[in-house]
RNA sequence: GGAGGGGUGCCGGAGUGGACAAUCGGAGCAGACUGUAAAUCUGCCGCCUGAAGGCUACGUAGGUUCGAAUCCUACCCCCUCCA
């Protein structure tokens, strides 16, 4: 069984603000690039000639390249899907492109990433029964198409289950997917706007179709509370925007949960902005001090705070190791969940009548 | 001494008889962010209140009017120009 890990988004080919070797400093031991966003910009081609996306950003670790499936849901005015596969207008130039299995596979081989994601459809949470289950099965055809065109044998190609939030579907795409044979199987199409609950429910409707000799991947979960959830529940490899995006926002996660450091009560506290971290930010600088970057929007405020976060997951995972090869990790996860404490009722509550007045066609929620 | 311009909420700055507790910025306060179109977005921001509602407000003091930040009179202060 792997051992649990988190990977930093870094689509454009870097995470945003951090040098390899911070990234190296803090722990970080692989890094998720973006086949779509690469492709408009510098180009697939432009990478391969200039060594791949290693040399190209100058990281030696493990990537792993998502295939652009996440970019037809974020993305999905400027897609159109097909059973192709999609026909898309650049976000930055509104020029046309068209992305399938077969190309997302040449993609990332000529990105020459150490694992690479099949093609999927990630349809956004509130549409209906029906158009998840076309997805499903598109999915499941282009996962097909995409093992078949998958040559190269130094690269590590992972399935993608969908299913929305319908426990029926999801079985089924597990089911589906695990009949190919993949290096690893990620559950993908969760964590966007849906409430907690559902979400663990569909992950638990998921994990038992999924073998247990291969890694397990839980996509766009990354919150501490979130990783921790997830590894109770088998999951191996994760990643999220979650901690570098609310870094640059002035979130950062303490023991004590998520704190504003922008919020007043920092002006002039003169210790770290979380006493147990062993991060170059918290080594050095003064709760007051990043209050003060973050007020002034000095550049250096972003980077410190992403320092401090993604050594926070790392120190995490450190953790989560260390508790689950002593047998501890029961003990481990309500200690940490209790002190860490989540979202107060309210908060909840709102997420969830905010969930349930989108609109759909068919409520998956009783 | 004369001529002209101006004084609006924490700041800048609109408004120039009713729809104004007062556009819009900024500051301030709080919240969100999960396979990154994000150094982004949202809310609050005179006082009392959870809200309904009420109260006090546009330099000061009077006045006109059903009604004034907006019109009139006097005064105070600031700026520019001429002596």
């Amino acid at each position: 069984m792997p051992t649990p890990a988190f990977l930093p988004v870094a689509s454009q080919g870097t995470v945003k603000t951090l040098t390899p070797e911070e990234l190296k400093d803090i722990g970080i031991t692989m890094v998720l690039g973006n086949t779509y966003h690469l492709y408009l910009r510098p180009g697939i081609d432009t990478i391969e000639k200039l060594g791949g996306l290693h040399r190209y950003m100058a990281w030696d670790g493990p990537v792993l390249t998502d295939s652009g499936g996440y970019q037809i849901f974020s993305l999905a005015r400027l897609c159109q899907v097909t059973d192709d596969g999609v026909v898309f207008r650049s976000h930055i130039d509104g020029s046309e492109h068209r992305l399938t299995p077969e190309l997302v596979i040449e993609f990332q081989q000529k990105l020459d990433a150490d694992i690479i994601m099949t093609l999927d459809e990630c349809p956004a949470i509130n549409v209906s029964m029906t158009k998840v289950h076309e997805a499903v099965e598109r999915t499941y055809r282009w996962a097909e198409r995409c093992q078949k065109h998958h040559q190269s044998s130094d690269q590590l190609l992972f399935g993608i289950v969908q299913g929305g939030v319908f426990p029926e579907l999801r079985q089924h795409s597990a089911k589906a997917i695990t009949s190919l044979d993949f290096t690893g199987y990620a559950i993908g199409g969760l964590s966007l706007g849906e409430p907690k609950e559902l979400t663990w429910s569909m992950v638990d409707e998921t994990t038992p179709f999924l073998p247990t000799d291969r890694p397990r991947y839980l996509m766009g979960i990354g919150s501490p509370e979130d990783i921790i959830e997830g590894v109770s529940r088998g999951i191996d490899l994760f990643d999220s925007a979650l901690p570098t995006r609310v870094a640059r926002n002035g979130a950062l996660f303490t023991m004590q949960g998520r704190q504003n450091i922008r919020k007043a009560i920092y002006r002039t506290k003169e210790r770290p902005i979380d006493v147990d971290c062993d991060c170059y930010t918290c080594r050095t600088f003064t709760a007051a001090y990043l209050h003060h970057l973050f007020k002034c929007e000095e550049l250096l405020a972003y980077r410190l705070a992403t320092i401090h976060n993604l050594r926070f997951i790392t120190r995490l995972m450190q953790k989560i190791e260390k508790a689950i090869q002593q047998g501890t990790f029961t003990t481990f996860k309500n200690d940490f969940l209790s002190q860490y404490q989540v979202t107060d009722e309210e908060v909840r509550l709102a997420q969830k009548e905010k969930w349930l007045s989108l609109p759909r066609h068919h409520n998956a929620v009783s």
